[in-house]
DNA sequence: CGCGGTATTGAATCAAGTCAAACTTCGTGG
DNA sequence: CCACGAAGTTTGACTTGATTCAATACCGCG
C-alpha cells in the first residue's frame, strides 16, 4: 500500500531503524505495554515507522501483519459506524500497543490515524508469536495488556452509558492529565491533539456540546481553555464532577486549597 | 437439552465432576471460545461448577484463580459504578469465556452472577497457562477470543455512543436472537433472562424507557412481548431500525402473521 | 390471598441534539 | 509576506428524546 509514505524517512542522526532484541531500558515506549519485552533473549527484529500527521497506520479491513507499540505522538483509532460517520474508540499514545488483531490472524478491525507526527515500533506478528512461545513473561505481559485494555474499554462503557455529559468530559480531561503525568509531562497544562468533533465522537456527544462544556468549565473557573491549549485549575472540583457530584455549587470562589 | 452431566450437583465428595483433558466433541461449550481446547494432548484438569439463580461466580476484587467457560445458562457480568448503582456489561452465555483477568494475574474486575441456573467449566489458571505454553493452537484461540471480545465491546461502545434508544433495543434483540440461533434454539421466540432494569443498564437506558420501547415495538407489530416472553414478528423491520432507519413508516399494517 | 418484586403507562421536565450564524485559526499558494 | 479559503470553534435559539416522578397493574409465590 502506502509503504513509502512515511516509512523509513529516518532521522539523519540514527541510521539504525532496524535492530534486534533488547532495547535500552531508556526506550520507555514498550515499558508500559510490554515490560518484559526488553528482556527477550532471542533476537526480535523490529522496525520503526514514522507517521506524519493525518497518515494512517492501518485501516479497517486491511490484512494485519504486525503489532505496534507507540513510541511517541498521538493517534486515533476509530471505526466507521454503519450510518457512515466515524466513531472514535481511543487515542493511543506512547507505550500503547496496537494491532493485536494480528495475533488472532484477523484483519485490522479499526482505522488508526496519526493526530500528530508519530512513530511506532513495528513487531512482525510471526516473530512476536514465536517469541511468545519461548517467553512466559512476554505472554504474561500480553495477557496483562489485554486485561488492561478490556478494563479501559469497560470504563469507557461506563462513561457512555449512564453518565452526564459534563461528567464524561471531566473524566476525559483527568484521564488525559494522568496519561501525560505518566509520561513526565505536566498534568495540569497540556495541548489537546484532537478536535472537538473527535472528542465528541469519543465521548458520545456532539461537537457543539463539547465546546459548550469547555466554555462552562472555563466560566466556572475550573479550567483555562484556549482552542486546544488546556490548563486544569481546580483538579479537585473536576474530580468531583467526574465522580458525579454535578457541582458542589459555587465551588471555590476563592479557595484554591 | 440440559444433559445429564448437568444433574451432578457439587457435593465436595463427588469425584465425578472432575475430568482430565479431551472432552467429547459433543460438549460444545468450549467449541465456541476455544475450538482447539478439546485437542489438547496433555491432561488438562477441569471441574464443573453449578450456580443457582442469583449465585455469584465471582465478585469484583476477589483474587482470580481460574478461567471459566459457560456450559449452559445465562449470567450477568456487571460493575458497580462509583455512584453506587451497577452497570451491566455483558450477558455471558454458553460458550463464553469468563475470568480472563486471571491470566494477567489480576483480581477479578467484575461481578458475575447467574441469571438462571447455570453451569461453568472451571479451568485453573496455572494449568491453562502451562497448556498454553505447549499448545500454539490454544494460544491462537485465546488471541482470537480476546480479539472477538474486544470487537464486541467496540460494538457495544458504538451502541452506547450516538445511537437512539430504539436502535439500541432493536440491536439487543437481534443480537440475542443470533446467539440463540447459534445454540440451535429458535431465533424468533425466546425468553429474556434479564429484567428490564438489567437491559436498561446494559443499554444505557432507564428501565422505563426499555418498557416503553418494548410497548412501542409491540404496538407497531414488530414483536410480541409478554413480560419476558419475546417473539420477533418483523425481523426485517427490526433490522431497519437497528440500522438507523427509524421507521420505514407504517410497516406492515395488517400483517400480524 | 395478600405481598413483593417487576412491569406498564402517563405527565412534566430537562439535558443534549439540531440548525444556523459569526468568528478564528491554520495552511496553502500567490 | 500576505491573502485567501477551508477547517475548526464558539454561541444562540429552538426542538426533542429520554429521564424523572408517580401512580397503577401484574405475576409469581409463599
Amino acid at each position: 500500500m502506502n509503504m513509502q509514505t512515511a516509512l523509513r524517512s529516518v532521522p539523519p542522526t540514527s541510521p539504525m531503524v532496524r535492530g534486534a532484541a533488547r532495547l535500552e531500558a531508556s526506550d520507555s515506549c514498550q515499558q508500559i505495554a510490554l515490560p518484559s519485552f526488553a528482556a527477550v533473549e532471542s533476537a526480535m527484529p523490529w522496525t520503526a515507522r514514522r507517521l506524519r500527521r493525518g497518515a494512517y497506520l492501518y485501516r479497517a479491513g486491511m490484512p494485519s501483519t504486525a503489532l505496534y507499540v507507540v513510541r511517541f505522538g498521538c493517534l486515533k483509532s476509530s471505526l466507521a459506524a454503519d450510518d457512515g460517520d466515524e466513531r472514535v474508540l481511543d487515542f493511543p499514545m506512547r507505550g500503547d500497543l496496537l494491532g493485536a488483531d494480528a495475533l488472532a490472524g484477523q484483519p485490522c478491525a479499526t482505522d488508526v490515524q496519526a493526530l500528530e507526527d508519530s512513530e511506532v515500533l513495528v513487531l512482525p506478528v510471526s516473530d512476536f508469536e514465536s517469541a511468545c512461545s519461548r517467553t512466559p513473561g512476554l505472554r504474561q505481559d500480553l495477557y496483562r495488556h489485554f486485561g488492561t485494555t478490556l478494563r479501559k474499554e469497560r470504563e469507557h462503557l461506563m462513561r457512555l452509558g449512564g453518565m452526564r455529559a459534563g461528567q464524561r468530559l471531566a473524566r476525559f480531561l483527568l484521564e488525559l492529565s494522568d496519561r501525560f503525568a505518566a509520561f513526565g509531562y505536566s498534568p495540569r497544562v497540556f495541548n489537546l491533539r484532537m478536535s472537538r468533533a473527535e472528542i465528541g465522537s469519543y465521548l458520545g456527544l456532539t461537537l457543539e456540546s463539547v465546546s459548550r462544556l469547555f466554555s462552562r468549565l472555563k466560566d466556572d473557573g475550573l479550567i483555562r481553555v484556549d482552542l486546544r491549549k488546556i490548563e486544569l485549575l481546580e483538579v479537585a472540583a473536576l474530580r468531583a464532577i467526574a465522580a458525579g457530584h454535578e457541582l458542589p455549587h459555587e465551588v471555590a470562589s476563592g479557595a484554591v486549597a
